[in-house]
Parts: structure tokens; sequence; C-alpha cells
RNA sequence: GCGGGCGUGGCGGAAUGGUAGACGCGGCAGACUCAAAAUCUGCUAUCGCAAGGUGUGUCGGUUCGAGUCCGACCGCCCGCACCA
């Protein structure tokens, strides 16, 4: 064997695997099958080293998963609509679809060097045609199940740019790209009924036992649900058709402390109401305000006296005002509250400002009925003594005082007990071009009415132009024009998109079938559904999986999945960052400069443990340290004083193009081979915690495989029959590396199984076993290695004499005898503290045991002849003696 | 405010309640070399000449035994947030 050359093997065995269609999937009804999926890649055009980490954490299940016997499914597709594409298309001129597309050829040519197990001949772009016209089809039959719906909301516009804008688009109240002052415009949009699976959707999160639990809570907490009641207050003094006003309220056992009414600016009644211009002026001023979370926060309440006035439900004798509040949210509950200041922190800012009543309900126990200076707002499973309560005991928990309430409301009749969640239904509809083309046709007799599948796909026209703002469909000439399915008189299309998330709600499920002429197949579905194994980023763990949770059910209610599909992804694994130091000095002026790693040096000052860092003007060959900085002083003292050439390291962040903290991955191919690459995103940290690329740490990575594929090459070079020493030893390490790196890999500890790895490669260097043994353990070492550094194993399988390609030769299993050994070393504590160490054969009885140690010469020297009060045999693990 | 997570050498990190620091990086020393690079070998938590002591954010508890379990606190990180 010659040099390791990563730049001629890597391209060799992708050429092989390619030929021998290795990773095609099949289904094979003799085969156990295995689903992994990765989250698919906006087509951005450069593959980032997260991508990296991403596909390879994809590719190492699904190559073990392959070697351990399953047909594997390990597909790769494009999320290729989206923003960025018509952003492009305004700043520089051309066609988002032209730039997509060159897009995925060049992100396509940068994941091939990396020998990813992936059976593209299932590959899928949520822009073409044959992929919406699909997802068209599905929202028609989920029309007809009463899923999607239309109604008016508030949303966020853009005058200038004539769109409307998602919340994180609107910074500080303006457009991101416009600058223009956001309104909050009410628009007719389309809707998925997300809604109606609130509850299934928050339980069946129970069920998803493979998930990281902080998913599970993430989702839990949007979900956002709650029990309360509802009833109606009757009005006085209200405009026709508000004779009553419905509330909702989680903490109906402070009724009693009542003493205000307030309704969302967006409540009917407020509108019914804007005839008085204070009123209308009012409520134009709530809309002003801005959306984001600061602005929220900051947000001073500010409130408006109706007049009208609501009788308590508990005593018509005693009204109250009904105010329009700025911090009533119309979407959640009725969009009315009543306001009780003692045991609600906004309640009792809100009454203070405007001066009403504070009332205690419920005071903490042996506390007086005094004066609040803030709500008094106690956990709810708190014992509390209420002074003004109306049902249940005097002193009770808030529970029971809130279950207490509902139960009198219900037998009193004015109010029932309901369950209301925060989730709201998920609106898609988007004022874009770029997008899945929402197939509906409005009809001036027939009104909205869904295409007939048989013109499906209703296909996004091409002629179009981005030199105006707005939305290019709409004033398309002739794109609009068609006709009513239903009476056939002329008729115009909708022209809004659907919201991106839509196309990713459901790619894994086309992927079991990605080019046929339904949305899915029910004999590939029920192969390959569900997703076995589910990797991707952590930033997707509401919104992505929330909707590709509601989308699945949708999906089996319209026919397109099995049952068993609902839930679509048995496991999940969210991957953590990569991440880099960033270098930075300062300017003239103060402002920050930022410096690509590759423009500093790093100077190490020995056992001081300084390390500091400068420009690479320097030490321009690339390294130094301190004794040569003896050497450059003079040069040193010219750099740093007039320059400031000290570097500042800023440890770990996200990489950044501004901030100059990127690795390209196409370069440290180059320079590496893909193999290393890949095994360093694997080795350094656990999978799900960020990663930090160094360069020192994927130097290192190249110099371990090159010691690999020097060994293997001594190995090679050894008689075949050489007879050595310490074959046991090595055939015993050899089974504990099987063990140990399956263990690893099944348990997504991908950093321990590399680290099993470094030992056994140790292992196989120091040995000196004979010739069989040797070449046995290497070429178990290059299967072991295989899912991570896919290219180096398949060199030494074939030169080590492996069978057939690395890639399809079966997992090797370890042998349950060789795992344990024959003597074991037990340490030995005196009163918890290791005072000697023993050896015994492994199955030696505990009585034995505590002979042995008690004879040891260490622990009789440490006993001093104290009386042994008590003894402590683990068998296999350990002896501890108490005195 | 609500919810969740994490604190272990110079660094990334290992440790089913059972020898804390595996493995890697960095560092030090040595071999090879005219020399450097590369490579190889050894050492590397800390105090101490040693015997031995001390060490997993802090304080306390449970246990024969705690990095691990329980309680309080300190610090950092993440998610949601005017949700009635």
């Amino acid at each position: 064997m010659s040099r390791y050359e990563p730049s001629v093997i890597e391209p060799k065995w992708q050429q092989a695997w390619d030929d021998a269609q290795v990773f095609e999937a099949k289904r094979d009804p003799l085969k156990p099958k295995y689903y992994v999926l990765e989250m698919f890649p906006y087509p951005s055009g450069r593959i980032h080293m997260g991508h990296v980490r991403n596909y390879t954490m994809g590719d190492v299940v699904a190559r073990t998963k392959a070697a351990q016997g399953y047909s594997v499914l390990h597909p790769m597709g494009w999320d290729a609509f989206g923003m960025p594409a018509e952003n492009a298309a305004m700043e520089r001129g051309g066609h988002p679809r032209d730039w997509t597309e060159g897009n995925i050829t060049e992100m396509k040519a940068q994941m091939k060097p990396l020998g990813l197990s992936i059976d593209w001949s299932r590959e899928i772009a949520t822009c073409r045609p044959e992929y919406y016209g699909q997802q068209q089809a599905m929202f028609i039959d989920m029309m007809e199940q009463g899923l999607v719906y239309r109604k008016n909301a508030v949303v966020n516009w853009d005058p200038v740019d004539m769109t409307v804008l998602a919340n994180e688009q609107v910074i500080d109240g303006r457009g991101w790209r416009s600058n223009a002052l956001v309104e909050r415009r009410e628009l007719t949009q389309w809707f998925f009924k997300i809604s109606d699976y609130s509850g299934e959707l928050l339980e069946a999160l129970d069920g998803l036992t493979h998930w990281p639990e902080k998913v599970r809570l993430m989702q839990a907490n949007w979900i956002g649900k709650s029990q309360g009641l509802q009833f109606a207050f009757d009005t006085v003094g209200a405009p026709a058709g508000f004779d009553r006003l419905k509330v909702y309220t989680t903490r109906p056992d402070t009724l009693m402390g009542a003493s205000f009414a307030a309704i969302s600016p967006d409540h009917p009644l407020a509108k019914a109401l804007e005839s008085d211009p204070k009123i209308a002026e009012f409520v134009a001023r709530c809309r002003k305000g801005g959306t984001s979370a600061e602005e929220i926060e900051t947000a001073e309440k500010i409130g408006f006296d109706t007049g009208v006035r609501v009788k308590h439900p508990l005593n018509p004798d005693w009204e109250l005002p009904v105010w329009i509040a700025n911090f009533i949210l119309m979407d959640y509950g009725t969009g009315a509250i009543f306001g009780c200041p003692a045991h609600d922190a906004r309640d009792f800012e809100f009454a203070t400002k405007y001066r009403l009543d504070i009332k205690s309900v419920f005071i903490a126990e042996g506390a007086e009925d005094a004066p609040l200076t803030e709500a008094f707002v106690p956990m709810k499973s708190e014992p509390v003594h209420y002074v003004r309560g109306f049902s249940g005991a005097a002193v009770q928990t808030g529970d029971a005082a809130v279950a207490a309430a509902i139960a009198h409301a219900e037998a009193h009749g004015y109010g029932k007990g309901v369950t209301n969640y925060r989730l709201r239904d998920w609106g898609i509809s988007r004022q874009r071009y770029w997008g899945c083309p929402i197939p509906v046709i409005h009809c001036e007799s027939c009104g909205v009415v869904a295409e007939k599948k048989e013109n499906l796909p209703v296909e996004l026209p091409y002629d179009v132009t981005f030199d105006i703002p707005g939305n290019p469909l709409d004033r398309h000439p002739t794109w609009r024009n068609c006709t009513c399915p239903n009476c056939n008189a002329p008729a115009r299309r909708e022209t809004d998109t659907m919201d991106t998330f839509v196309d990713s709600s459901w790619y894994y499920a086309r992927f079991t079938a990605p080019h046929a002429k339904t949305p899915t197949v029910a004999e590939d579905a029920d192969y390959w559904m569900n997703v076995d194994q589910y990797i991707g980023g952590i930033e997707h763990a509401i919104l992505h999986l929330l909707y590709s949770r509601f989308f699945a059910r949708a999906m089996f209610k319209t026919g397109h999945l099995p049952a068993k599909a609902i839930e679509p992804f048995n496991a999940l694994f969210t991957q953590g960052m990569v991440t880099h130091e960033i270098y930075k000095t300062t300017d003239a002026n103060g402002r920050p400069v930022y410096h690509l790693p590759e423009e500093v040096t790093f100077v190490t000052a020995g056992s001081e443990k300084i390390r500091t860092v400068l420009w690479k003007d320097v030490f321009p060959e690339g390294r130094g340290n301190l004794s040569d900085l003896e050497v450059v002083k003079p040069l040193l003292d010219y750099a740093v004083k007039p320059t400031n050439r000290f570097v500042e390291v800023i440890p770990s962040a996200k990489m950044s193009k501004s901030k100059k903290n990127v690795v390209d991955p196409m370069n440290i191919i180059a320079a590496f081979g893909a193999d290393t690459a890949r095994w360093f995103v694997m080795s350094d940290s656990p999978p799900e915690r960020d990663v930090e690329w160094t360069a020192s740490g994927a130097e290192a990575t190249f110099k371990h495989l090159s010691r690999v594929w020097a060994l293997c090459s001594r190995i090679g070079e050894m008689p075949a029959d050489h007879k050595g020493e310490g074959d046991d030893e090595l055939l015993r390490a050899t089974h504990k590396a099987i063990a140990e790196v399956t263990a690893g890999i099944e348990g997504f500890a991908f950093n321990k199984a590399i680290a099993k790895l470094y030992e056994f490669t140790n292992a196989i260097a120091r040995s000196s076993a004979s010739t069989q043994v040797l070449q046995e353990a290497i070429r178990t070492l290059a299967k072991l290695m295989s899912p991570m550094t896919p290219h180096i194993a398949e060199s030494i399988w074939t030169f080590q004499g492996g069978e057939g390609l690395c890639a399809q030769a079966p997992w090797p299993k370890a042998d349950p005898a060789l795992l344990v050994d024959d003597t074991v070393t037990l340490p030995i504590q005196i009163n918890g503290k290791r005072r000697a160490e023993i050896s015994v054969p492994k199955d030696m009885s505990p009585a034995d045991v505590e002979k042995i140690a008690l004879a040891n010469e260490d622990v009789v020297r440490f006993l001093a002849g104290q009386p042994v009060k008590k003894l402590i045999v683990v068998p296999g693990r350990i002896v501890n003696v108490v005195v």
C-alpha cells in the first residue's frame, strides 16, 4: 500500500458504490426496514459544516443499519421554495427557478464528495411541479375533509413591498427589506385547522418516547392547554346585538374580586363602538404597536372606558365597567376577560393606572386582608384562605377552588368548564411568487371552488418579473384567468402561495414513492413508514415538527398515509452546531475587525498555558513559540504598538460570514479528504452538543487516519504464516471493540465510539500477534470505522482480503465469551477510600474474595489491628472494608 | 414572569451509585536527524522529596461508598412569553 491519499481513494470508492448501486433502497419483504432521514436542506448554494455533521450522523446510522441486515432508506431532497430565491431575483435579476436549480446542482456537487450513502434516485425538490402538484392534490382533499378554511386575519402588512410579513421579518415595527412602518391589516387568509388536533397533538407527545424530552416539553408549552370557565356577562348600554359578553378565565375562583371587564381592540364590540371617534382613535393607537417580543414586554398597558357596563353573574346589582385594553388578545379565549387586579399581575398594573378597585379574594393563611402593593399570585397547589370565596371551603388550594367554582357555575347555569389551547390555526397564505400555488379558483357565481384534480399541477408561470414590489402572480397578464370547475364561466385563480412549511410537512412521506402520480403509494408507505430515525437541528423543535405531526394526521384522514404513520417520526435526534473561535482586533476608531483563521498565528508559551494569537505577518510561517518571541521581539514591539497586532480570541461561536469564523467543508475535503471531515465532526463532542471546529483537531484526525493506513501496510507486509505473541489478548480486544463501538453508535454516542476506535487502533499497533489474528483485527477495525470513514475503510478492507465491498459486508458480532476477562482487578476501599488492589479470578466467591482482601498487606497495614465492622463485596467491582 | 438544561484538568470531553479524569487536543522530555519538518517512545489533575493529603460550582443530607441520588444556594445557557 502506498501513501494515504484521500484525493485518490475517495472518488474511486464513491464510483464503486455508484456502479454497484449499493445505496438504492429496495422494498425487501425478507428484511426488516430502516428509514433514516436528516432534515433536508434549503438550497442556498453552499454546504456548511453543520450540513456535514448532520448528514454524517445520518450516514453513520444508515451504514450501520445496512450492515446489520436492514433494508435501508436514506434519501435526500431540497426544501427549495422560499424568499431567498425571490430576493436574489430582485437584487441580482434572473429568475428564482434558475437560481434555485443552479444552487441545487452546486450543492449536490458539494455533497457527493462526502461519500454519503444516499439513494439519489429518490431525490426530490419541493419547487418542482412533480412535487408541489401532489401537494395541491392533498390540499384539495383536505378542503373536502374540512381541514382548510378561509377567514379574515390580522397580519403584518408592508405597504411598500405590498406583502404580508412574518413576525420575524418585522424589525422595530418596520419591514426588514423596505424599512417601511408595518401596518396591522385584516386580510382574507387560508388556514389549516391544526387546532382541531390540539388535544391529540398534546396527548400523543407522551408516546414519543424516543424524542428528546426538551422537544416534547417545548411542543406541550406551545400547544398550551389550560382549563377554565367560560361565561357571559349581561351587558348594559351596549350596541344592538351585544346583549351578552363572553369571557374566559382560568381563575373563576376569583370572580368576587372582579373590578372591570376588558375586551381586545380587535373584538367585535370594539368595532361596533368605533362610531365614537375617540374609541376609533384609541383602537387605531393600539394597532400601531409593534409585535416583537421586546416591544410587547415594554409596551405600556393602555385602556379606554367604553361606558358600556356588565352585570356581575353572581350579583345582578353589581355593575362593572367595560374597557378596551391593548393587552387583550383577540385570538385567545373569547378576546374578552374579567379583570381581577388582586390576583393577576397585568390586571393589577392596569387597575393601579386607571384607579380601579383592588379587592383580595383570598389571602395567605394567617395573613390580614390588607391592601396589596402587588398582585398576590401563589401556586394553585398552595392552600389559601378565601375571604371572598363563593364555593367550597374557606381554606382550600387554588386548584380545588377553581374546580368548585366551575361546578358552582355549571350548577347555577351561568357558565361552563372549557379547555382552551394556545395553539392557533396555521395561516398558510403568502403573497409571494416562489411557493406552491393554492389550487383554488374564485368564481363570481360559485364562490371559492377547488381546482379539478385533472388540471393539476397548477404550475407557476415562468414569465414573471420582480422589478416592482408585490406578488408577480397578481399582475401576470394571463395566469389568473381560468374557467370555473363548477360552471365553466370565466373565473380567476387564487394568487396566494403556501407557506414553505407546508412543503416540508410531508416530504418524508413523499420519499417512500418520490416519483409517483399520487402523493403517496399505499404499499410503499406501508413498507417504509415511519421514519425510524430523524435527525436535525433543535431550531425546528416546534414549528416544523408540529406541522409535520399535524400533516401526517391530515394525510391519514385523506387516505394518503396508513394509521400507523400519524406520528411519522419514531425517534428524533437534535444535533448541536459546529462552532469556531472568532479572532478580533479593533481598528483606529474602536470598531471591531474580524480575521480569518488563516490570517492569525498561534503562539504558545509552553507549560505556562498561555496562548496568544497574532496577526500572521509576525510569524509568517504559521506557528511560533514564546522563545521565538525573544528573537522577534524588536519586530513584535514594532508590530504590536502601532497596529494592535494582538488578536482577541472570542471562544466558540456559531459560524458566521460576518465574523469570519466559517470553515468551508470543500477546503477541508481538498486538504484532508472527506473521511477526516466526517471523523472530526463526530469525534470531539457528544452529538447533541455543539462541537468546535479546530484546525489542530482536523490535522490530528488526518494524522490518525494516516497512522491507521500505515498500520494496515505494516500488517500487509508480514509473512502470512508468522506466529506471534498475544493472540488471545488481541482477539479479546477485537471483540471488546466490536461490543463497545456498536453500543456507542446505537446509543448516539459517536464520540465514545470513536474513542474506542482509537483504543482499539492503539491495541493493534502495540500487538505482536500472529499475522492471521492481526489481519482479522484490522479488517474488523475497518468495518467498525466504515460508518464514519467509509473510504479508508474500503481500502483497508480490500487490501486485507475482505470479501466484496466493505459497504456491503455484514456488521461484526461480538462473542460474549470473549468480552469478560478471566481475572479481574478489584480495588479495596477502607471506609470508602481506595487503599489497595487485588487480582482475582472473575467468578471467585465473595467469601474467598473477602479472605484475600483481608490478607492483603496494604489492607493489614491500614487496618492496624482495628476490628472490621462490615465488609461489602460487589462481585467483579469493588471491596469496601468498614472499620 | 413561566418552562427546561448545564457546571468535571490548560481545552473538547469519559465515568449501569463502586479505582474520577477513558479517548483526543495542547504541553513537556527523549529517540531519529548535520539541522528542521515528519515520525516514534514516555510523562502530563493538584500539593508534597516522600509517605501521604486534596480534588467534579457552593453548603448540607441519604449511603458501606456520591461527579452521579435528595434539598438549598451561586453561575451560565436555551425555549416561550401581556395566553386571562
